[in-house]
DNA sequence: TTGCAATATGAAAATTATTTTCTTATTATG
DNA sequence: CATAATAAGAAAATAATTTTCATATTGCAA
């Protein structure tokens, strides 16, 4: 018996009627609607019996329609933390730490929620391919380049990355059009990182970004953009949560493309093979 | 209306009947209980009416006992994320960023969790006194080190750190007794981070480091240990998620250091009151 | 102290919501 | 094609919740 929520819906769903994966679709589309209706109310949405809904509930594991909708509560409402809570003078350390990590943790849940599926496709195929990756960011973001660097050399990837703005801008002359220039940018309007921009477009090499405005100059000009949520504070000495941020989107494509190898030399080692046995034909 | 579940009933409490406490009490105690039981259920087990348990209800802000069970939910269960679900090669991007950034979130959680209370107020007090503040970093940690740097040199606080190992060691052995060394090591057990302690511990400096293993030989000597808690995964190329707990230490560290030197600023221009105000007696 | 108004409470009635049962339709298999 | 199993809807039965009514209690003013 396995109860798990929106994810035991999808567990089962292979084993559903047609009717049965009407309702889950529904709800796994849009749990937040079903805990506060009745099953009238869903049966009804859905032109199915109320019976219909109820038999569904325990076919996926619950007792009926009222323990689902505990159960799915949990999973559409976050509990009840502190909300957004402005770090005050009368803070301790612990509760300064705990107001901190719990804004870090916000931040990597929006931007899970506002990562775009076909730009992260898209940015790790322009990686796997790249002749040349390089890796661009100004202040803070500086950092996360010099990692994503040093993370993306190991995959096989010819990746590079530069401590100094100068060195950054030489080299971003030096590309063409079968490299791939990845920028940081947490504001996307920065003077220096905007410029480089410019000066790796007339390179023709293929343009990603992570910044944490969509419609920022930056933002709107590279050939795949990749965002980060994060919130706005009075305390904050600098965009760490950003940073933290990015740093998790490239481990993310790091990973995928390090597969993506494993799988493409799994088809040379599959291609090797069929034509050895042609020649034995 | 504040509708805010358990915290919403306590501060309806002073305000309640009789038997309207008893049944916040009840639910109080012991939340987990009620969100499975009927109504009657809870009324027989307090020996009130099913109508007080429903007045209650709304008299807190809910629509009726179903809205509060509902509402309750979340704060009694934690929400079904993927458990520590492994990276697959069927995976696409979206989804090994979303177990990736899963996993992360669950650091900071287990991080936040474990962080001593005593620890973050003694380690902010040294680097608050501190004549001079180094930090230290072998491999992705130097990273770390390096933003730490960047964050305190900016408090004023005396800081100081090094890109290169052999330099690391070098000023490690220019420590005195007014000092403090500030040590990042995951695992609290490589060889180079021991061999620094051992300096900066015949130096005399005060010893702070962040660790994920307490019992580690690092964090058992050193005079102030911070914990990180991350999950092992196979997938892993390097400690990411420790990474982002260590920076997210930091930054509650810092922020901890720059309120308390307003707090110090501010004692300094109340002495220098009082001292005027004495002269004008 | 007494009377009155407001509030709280329980029991019963009314209403709503959910689950089960019965019947029919559909699908799969031999 | 016939039969058995399964799915689905409608209706009936049951359960749960809410509202109403009557009574009790408490607080306040005269």
């Amino acid at each position: 018996m396995a109860q798990q929520g929106l994810a035991g819906i999808r567990s089962h769903y292979p084993r559903l009627s047609d009717k049965e994966k009407k309702i889950a679709d529904f709800i796994l589309k849009q749990p937040e609607t079903i805990v506060h209706q009745t099953i009238s109310q869903v049966a009804d949405h859905l032109d199915v019996a109320d019976a219909t809904v109820s038999r569904f509930c325990k076919r996926i594991g619950y007792k009926g329609y009222q323990a689902l909708k505990i159960a799915l509560a949990p999973e559409i409402m976050a509990p009840n933390d502190m909300l957004h809570e402005e770090i005050t003078d009368n803070d301790d350390a612990k509760m300064v730490a705990e107001k901190i990590f719990q804004s870090n943790i916000r931040t990597l849940e929006n931007t899970l929620q506002v990562l775009g599926e076909n730009e992260l496709e898209q940015a790790a195929e322009l990686l796997l391919s790249a002749r040349r990756a390089e890796f661009y960011g100004f202040g803070g973001s500086n950092m996360v380049a010099m990692d994503a660097y040093h993370k993306f050399v190991r995959s096989g990837v010819p990746a590079f990355a530069f401590p100094d703005a100068h060195l950054q801008l030489m080299s971003a002359s030096q590309l063409s059009s079968e490299d791939v220039a990845f920028i940081f940018s947490h504001s996307g309007a920065s003077k220096d990182a905007y410029q480089l921009l410019q000066t790796i477009k007339k390179s023709g090499a293929k343009t990603i970004a992570i910044t944490g405005f969509p419609k920022s100059p930056i933002g709107q000009q590279v050939d795949v953009a990749l965002h980060t949520s994060s919130e706005e504070t009075a305390y904050r000495s600098e965009a760490l949560a950003s940073r933290i941020a990015q740093l998790s989107i490239i481990d993310a494509l790091y990973v995928t493309v390090i597969m993506r190898q494993k799988d493409k030399a799994q088809a040379s080692v599959e291609k090797v093979r069929n034509a050895i046995a042609a020649t034995k034909m």
